[in-house]
DNA sequence: CTGAAAGCGCTTACAG
DNA sequence: CTGAAAGCGCTTACAG
């Protein structure tokens, strides 16, 4: 390890080729009303190439008024299905030669807080808020200091800048395919009743279970929440009924490993007694006992959407965006079609 | 939606109260030597307030020449046992009021180039890697730019920074509970060959099972990866041998998803025929079928440490600490003594 | 065709 | 006890 060197400079590009920093700063850009000699162009490619010259990001952040930086606010690191958010989003930011800033929230106000303030330093160019901790007062923070923000995965009233995937047609192929099956008695374990992503799912099946002309009694839905534990109390819920489903549509993936433990301990044979479909796939659902038939959601384009709204839209224009297509069922055998069902 | 806001700065708070924008720079920062009337310093704090400024901290960061900023670099954010490094570092940031800038390098190598070069613009104080996509070239890049840095959960030759778990100690746990339950014939999933974290957990098993008085032979252990399908693949190997091992050491849990599910997949019974464990633990952990036992590792607090360290030591010092502590075994019920011990 | 100058919003050594 | 000034490293409108 050598001592901390000093960073090289515009000026000491500009003093090796034997011209003003100006001149180095409009070679670099690109500047088009910059009529400079070939010859001298080269000197300073050269000089910068010598010295391995990269740009102050703070110095031309501060003049140019602009940070280069998205952030992203999650709940946690530890839930996968934000991971795939997280990947789209740095991908997006990095194709626009941007950096992205992801924080999370936790259970804990203070760790947004810490994250808003922060955020109200000029670091950033905009903010995706892809998580549960957003109220409208945050909201109003932001647009007082003048910054862009996204609602990601999620809508709120009155807030019309949100990017969303399409939970109701998901919901609505799933069940669909559980139909197809020939099952009647489809029950839900959705999210939490104030999560939109849940509400959205929840509509989903009760369109697609009407469309079909079959019933959604109201104890045919168990509210939960997007854990493995939550989906196994649901699921325990569920099955203690009278009259027990033949399926089940989980309105997460996390939920639904909740649900496959459930049934081991209760000794539910899935799919034989109980088929499972759950939305949004990982790879970790093809090494479930057993593995668990899915709907694939574009969770990645839907982080990569939001960085591509976020970076070209007026901060004061609506956004109101589903992001479709690539849905897709994932059958890997947890739903088959129900006991005493015609072969 | 308002229009941009126009930032508040030092000068709007200096007018408002009266006095010079150094003044309430000094204010603000409890600057020592600063002499005020405590009613000319109640002044600045009420406009600081009244206008709810908050320093710009690119403009901070130019002239003090410290970004207040952490990178860090991960394989995959879709990798459990990061999300828990993650969040260490993020709250161990946050208690130093600064920001951690998170980025996933992949599998291509253009998006740990991406980093290195955007780091490389004065944006950071300091880097923490925590992938394998560090070589020792990106290491002398570093110094010469003069960014201090710490390898995460991994060593490499002649780098004399590192922070690690004691990951041979967890393995060696784990050994221990199994010949405890009366084993002989244990095998481990190991981790890559060049992975520095599964050298130390193959020496782990290697040394525990020698203590005992144990064989390890070569065929006792088949390298893997971190992932299910990994996992999967060199348990099939395993069980396909001659002679059976009775119990398992799997370096990481995500294979060892995968090693319960070839067990399902070719009715081998755990724990009756085959006990298993895995390093790291997991809420999922207890959701899987059966639930599995683990070490449970102090993740968290590695990624606290790591920000520590590196904020707290000089650049050109070295650092090599194994976080010791909170190692622990959490039996969940996929080990069992083997067939035919001894009840 | 290229250079000098101003200024982004801070902090800090110095002056009075 | 407080203010004026310099300067961090850039970019860009302007001058020549």
């Amino acid at each position: 390890m050598s001592a901390r060197a000093k960073a090289v400079t515009l000026l000491d590009v500009a003093t090796r080729a034997g011209v003003d920093r100006s001149v180095v700063s409009r070679v670099l850009s690109d500047d088009p009303r910059l009529n400079i000699r070939a010859e001298t162009r080269e000197r300073v490619l050269a000089a910068v190439r010598e010295l391995d010259y990269r740009p102050n990001a703070l110095a031309r952040s501060l003049r140019t008024r602009r940070a280069d930086t998205y952030g992203l606010l999650i709940p946690d690191f530890g839930n996968p299905v934000y991971a795939s958010i997280i990947q789209g989003a740095e991908a997006a930011a990095i194709a626009r030669d941007c950096v992205l800033m992801t924080g999370s929230v936790g259970a804990g106000a203070t760790q947004a807080a810490h994250h808003l303030d922060v955020i109200g330093r000029g670091r950033v160019d905009g903010l995706l808020l892809a998580g549960d901790h957003t109220d409208s007062s945050s909201l109003d923070e932001l647009d007082r200091r003048g910054i862009p923000w996204l609602l990601v995965n999620r809508r709120l009233p009155r807030a019309r800048r949100w990017v969303v995937l399409d939970d109701e047609e998901a919901a609505g192929l799933a069940v669909r395919h559980l139909i197809g099956l020939g099952h009647e008695r489809i029950a839900h374990v959705a999210g939490p009743r104030d999560a939109d992503t849940a509400r959205r799912r929840m509509r989903g099946w009760r369109t697609a279970m009407r469309a079909a002309g079959l019933p959604t009694p109201a104890e045919a839905l168990v509210v939960s929440d997007y854990t493995p534990a939550g989906g196994a109390a649901a699921t325990r819920e569920l099955l203690g009924r009278a009259e027990r489903p033949t399926a089940l549509l989980v309105a997460n993936i996390a939920a639904a490993i909740g649900t496959l433990a459930t049934c081991a301990e209760l000794g539910v044979a899935v799919p034989r007694e109980l088929s499972v479909v759950a939305v949004h796939d990982l790879a970790l659902a093809a090494f479930l006992q057993p593995a668990l038939t899915t709907v694939r959601t574009p969770l990645e384009r839907l982080g990569e959407r939001a960085i591509e709204l976020l970076a070209s839209t007026a901060p004061d224009a609506p956004i109101e965006e589903v992001v479709t297509g690539s849905l897709e069922l994932v059958d890997r055998g947890s739903t088959a079609p129900p006991r005493g069902a015609a072969a």
